[in-house]
DNA sequence: ATATCAGATTAGATATAGTCTAACTACTGG
DNA sequence: CCAGTAGTTAGACTATATCTAATCTGATAT
């Protein structure tokens, strides 16, 4: 579907377009969850070629320097990793420790004034709470 | 000063005021940075009595589960904790990881029906950018 | 087409952050 | 004073992520 247009955004961010990078994207396009690192690993190398533990870290790495995907980092687990693509929102679950979108709409940002000399980048809003799946079983505590 | 107000704070929770524990909070209290949880063992093993690794983990996720101390992950590093006293937003430097506060102002929620099934505990905004001593470096990239 | 070489990949070692275990200690209520 | 519960501890262990050094690849110029 769009293969040309990953390659044309790692072109754009001065990455060569290697399989391995080129099947990690991909699988991070067509994911609805947020995997961790691990699972993406274990996904990219259900296809071919395999990648390497290092490669994966790695591209992840360069891919959030190039602002193609996010990290997000969870308390207590491992982060998980999305594809940039339609703005979001993050709900965590407290009990699961998974990742979801959240319909996107703008906040309001902080007065100057506040910030001081900081440069602001960016601006995300987390959730937290109990996932639809946890829900039910964790209303007793 | 309100050595009162933590040992009160503590028994509402069913927690004993322990010794470590006290100290414990007593610093977060005090500390206006986000300590990670080595600076914290570090700075209680300042005073008397010492804490060990295990106790400072323990005390720390029994507080957070108490609602008394935050947890604040942060990309690639140690989380970073703070007492919950004034409400705050974070911002998290890109270059150095710190975490700074910002002044609170109310977030708005999102629409009860792209929450679906899930239960909404809590919302925190998230900054990120660079801060005032990472600022001046950082504007070449 | 082919040579070139910076950029990419790899396995495995290493580092870092956090948790677990099992023995011990210290409050608390009776 | 005793029993029971909660807390502490050192050190082993696990999970997550990074580093190293050797090797390989693919875009570019020839």
């Amino acid at each position: 579907m769009d293969a040309a247009a990953i390659k044309r955004s790692f072109e754009d961010s001065g990455l060569r377009c290697t399989p391995q990078r080129y099947a990690l994207m991909a699988f991070l396009m067509e994911c609805h969850r947020h995997p961790t690192a691990a699972e993406i690993l274990e996904a990219v190398n259900r296809l071919d070629p395999r990648s390497s533990r290092a490669t994966t870290y790695n591209n992840l790495r360069d891919l959030v320097q190039a602002g193609l995907v996010r990290e997000v980092a969870v308390e207590g687990r491992a982060a998980r990793f999305d594809a940039k693509g339609v703005h979001h929102h993050h709900f965590i679950c407290d009990h699961c420790g998974n990742v979801e979108d959240l319909e996107w709409y703008d906040v309001p940002r902080p007065r100057s004034r506040s910030l001081g000399k900081r440069v602001l980048r960016e601006c995300e809003l987390i959730f937290r709470g109990l996932c639809a799946k946890c829900a039910p079983r964790g209303a007793s505590r």
